[in-house]
RNA sequence: GGCGUUAUGGUGUAACUGGUUAACACGUCGCCCUCUCAAGGCGAAGAGUCCGGGUUCGAGCCCCGGUAACGCUACCA
């Protein structure tokens, strides 16, 4: 069911909310573009606020980087951080005191309640229910707390977090693109609404800012559908009159799963940096779940194109909510690269030379490699052998620049993989890519003991394992492969040393575990290390020093061209059998 | 597993809201143009609309039942 408001009495006020945890996303580049569209067709207005509470994962440079992506496609706020407004701060970091304010509100009249578990117990009660089966889910153990008891937990000190008290019953709340939509209140979690840390979560913030900001329709991601009960719920325990709500299709990778950075260049600097205009981003984005007018037939008379191309003024008068399709659209790099290329073709030929000065060659760039092989080089022509790397879209490296010596081609992409996975989380400072490649190097003891997720478990495996190495390995000498025997022989040694049997069991699991890890990781030496990433990165075994070329070439673009290259070298092995 | 959403060629969209042979663009392939490669021009293959029922003179559009994919299931957003 599609609807339009009839009572447009109350100006459109719309926002996103980008989390500043790096680099400036896709998504929000499509889900900003249909609230933008929205806003300004409707003469509305568009906000942008920061939804910074998740101190874990927050990036510092992140914040300037989504403004700069976002006016780099055009798309300008009328309320923000940045620009100010009638109802800031825009920054939820800046706003804790409005919802400590808020939760008290909740607390009192009876619709949350704290909730004092640590993180470990609320683990272990989801490892419970997971092995019986039963849905994960908070048990309301503190949900009737006496107030004594209530009291007594607050003077000992003991942190908590405030829970929402998700009444019996059901929630049907409308979503404009699709209609009724009911969710049982059985299937809805007393979720956190602050954390012990004293910051909210989303779901909390959310709600307090939409409504103190006056927002009328949020417009946002599929991926909340299941979470608007709880908020619907949120806005009734204020007692606030709840916005409209729309969820947008997601944005897909080709296997149609969830737009992702390992399958996808998922950082609007890639596309930037890569030379992408903005113009077709943006339009590649229009095209994405429709909102577009069909093609009448005096169009496709015209030519078919001019009902694909758009800028974004055309979009703002264009756009129709009722046009929007709710199947998630793949975002097909082969037609964005299409659609560049029309653009760039359009451009006249000044224009054309400026946009390449402006980015692929800009003097800040061309400075920056220059810089890194001065000293490498004998004459200035040399310029474009030493660095071409660095100006090219595409390196695929043959087999023998990019195996090692004495590892086989399977190994070594499975170790390339592990190396994109670390640099995918990386600060792109040559100190910190060179600590993590050591990291990865290091022994495969460490390595195994640092994968293990649970902070007890790694300490007796890392009892276990030295036991293993003094009192197996000395007899062995140092370089040994694990095999049953060893295992037998440490648990004969454990016993004779008066250990009890449980733990004769967790020391073996611990070895058989660093046996399989080690048959699955076998150990990469830092220089083997560089020097795969040195092959991928600029398909030669020699380079200026790579990890300047890393940082000068730009994180976003490094990580696509070792996802491309895993990608090409899959392609090749599963084409060849 | 539970809950929710979605479903038209490989991909993005269209089909006057039930009406001939399911359209356009990207991609793929072929031909023309051309010193080459693109661009451009011409053409081809590729879906019978997730499956099964039903309503109807008539269903991609309506109804019922399945299936699959995706999302959520955190002191992340």
């Amino acid at each position: 069911m599609k609807t339009e408001d009839t009572a447009a009495a109350t100006p459109i006020r719309v926002r996103i909310a980008p989390s500043p945890t790096g680099d400036p996303h896709v998504g929000t580049a499509y889900i900003g573009l249909i609230n933008f569209l929205y806003a300004r067709q409707r003469g509305g207005k568009f906000v942008l606020r920061i939804e910074d509470t998740d101190r874990a994962r927050f990036v510092a440079t992140s914040e300037q980087m989504i403004f700069d992506a976002l006016h780099w496609l055009g798309l300008t706020w009328d309320e923000g951080p940045d620009v100010g407004g009638p109802y800031g701060p825009y920054r939820q970091s800046e706003r804790t005191e409005i919802y400590r304010e808020h939760v008290e509100i909740l607390l009192s009249n009876g619709t949350a309640y704290r909730s004092f578990e640590t993180a470990e117990e609320l683990e272990a009660l989801r490892q419970r229910q997971i092995a019986s089966k039963l849905p994960p889910r908070y048990d309301g153990a503190h949900r009737d707390l006496t107030q004594a008891q209530i009291d007594a937990y607050l003077s000992e000190g003991r942190p908590y977090v405030v829970r929402m008290k998700v009444p019996a019953g059901s929630t049907t709340f409308r979503d404009e693109l699709r209609g009724d939509i009911t969710f049982e209140h059985s299937n809805v979690d007393d979720q956190v609404l602050m954390k012990s840390d004293g910051f909210p979560t989303y779901h909390l913030a959310n709600v307090v800012d939409d409504h103190l900001m006056r927002i009328t329709d949020v417009i946002r991601a599929e991926e909340w559908i299941s979470s608007t009960p709880k908020h619907v719920l949120l806005y009734q325990a204020f007692g606030w009159q709840f916005p409209r709500f729309w969820h947008m299709p997601l944005l897909r990778n080709l296997d149609k799963s969830k737009i992702s950075k390992r399958k996808n260049p998922v950082s609007l600097v890639y596309y930037r940096q890569a030379g992408f205009l903005p113009e077709a981003v943006i339009n590649f984005l229009g095209l994405m779940g429709g909102g577009m007018p069909s093609p009448t037939p005096v169009e496709v008379v015209n030519g078919a194109k001019e009902t694909e191309i758009f800028s974004l003024d055309e979009m703002i008068q264009r756009f129709e909510v009722p046009n929007i399709r709710l199947g998630g659209p793949v975002f097909d790099l082969t037609k964005l690269r299409w659609l560049n290329s029309e653009y760039l073709r359009a451009l006249t030929p000044d224009a054309f030379f400026t946009a390449l000065r402006d980015t692929i060659l800009s003097d800040q760039y061309l400075r920056e490699v220059s810089t890194l092989i001065q000293t490498r080089i004998e004459t200035l022509g040399q310029f474009g052998d030493l660095t071409a790397f660095l100006f090219q879209d595409n390196v695929l490296p043959p087999p023998e620049v990019w195996v090692p010596k004495k590892r086989t081609p399977e190994e070594t992409l499975l170790f390339a993989a592990d190396q994109l996975a670390l640099l995918e989380t990386t600060k792109w400072t040559t100190q910190c890519i060179d600590a993590a490649l050591r990291q990865l190097s290091m022994s495969i003891e460490e390595a195994f003991i640092a994968s293990i997720q649970n902070e007890s478990t790694q300490k007796s495996y890392r009892s276990a394992i030295q036991f293993f190495i003094q009192n197996v390995m000395e007899i062995h000498g140092s370089n040994l492969s694990i095999n049953d025997e060893h295992i037998k022989q440490m648990q004969t040694a454990l016993r004779n040393w008066g250990h009890s049997e449980s733990t004769v069991a967790s020391y073996s699991s611990a070895i058989e575990g660093l046996r399989k890890y080690k048959a699955e990781k076998p150990s990469w030496s830092i220089k083997e290390n560089f020097m795969l990433l040195r092959a991928i990165l600029s398909g030669s075994t020699m380079s200026p020093p790579l990890l300047e070329s890393m940082v000068v070439f730009g994180k976003a673009r490094t990580l696509d061209r070792l996802r491309r290259f895993l990608e090409t070298q899959k392609k090749l092995a599963t084409g060849k059998r």
